[in-house]
DNA sequence: GCCAACGTTGGC
DNA sequence: GCCAACGTTGGC
């Protein structure tokens, strides 16, 4: 069982709305790297959701992959502002997962305080610059992060 | 709203 | 294949 960080903005999609909702088709990724550790994802793993472009922004909460390779839909619909002409469902280019609601982190952990606890290299989300979406991490940090947290369901 | 970082696109 | 231009992400 591996251990992911997924970003979100809660302006767009928030652990609060997944408490809600439950599931979660994961669309609009749209980078190839983060589409590749999509892809490498399996069922059972689990991930942080990080909530971006937001104050302040930090991890939240826990999920779980409860369905791998998962053809994004909105990669046909020219209506959605994931739409991608290039891609067709014989030949789809943008796969993903569906996403299940474990439990919200009350406080969650300020970018600010992951910062403090972990350098670069341990988190890439606290890379300077870091773009990435969805990325791997390791279980020495996911454990470091469970112990840093209160959690309610 | 600004801007650094950086991925993508397209001309050559 | 290079690289300038452009677009997006995301912290501040």
């Amino acid at each position: 069982m591996a251990y992911w960080l997924m970003k979100s903005e809660p302006d767009v999609y928030s652990i609060e709305d997944l408490k809600r909702d439950r599931t979660e088709l994961w669309d609009g990724i749209r980078n190839y790297q983060a589409r590749n550790f999509l892809a490498s994802m399996t069922l059972g793993d689990k991930a942080f959701f990080y909530h971006s472009n937001t104050k302040p922004p930090g991890i939240v909460g826990l999920m779980e992959i409860v369905e791998i390779n998962v053809v994004d839909p909105t990669q046909f619909d020219a209506a959605s502002k994931y739409y991608d002409p290039k891609s067709s469902p014989d030949q789809p280019r943008w796969h993903t997962v569906i996403v299940g609601y474990i439990e919200t982190f009350e406080p969650g952990i300020t970018l600010d305080e992951l910062r403090g606890a972990f350098t670069p290299d341990e988190l890439w989300a606290v890379r300077r610059g870091n773009r990435l979406s969805v990325m791997p991490v390791e279980d020495a940090v996911a454990d470091k992060l469970l112990s840093m947290v209160q959690t309610s369901q």
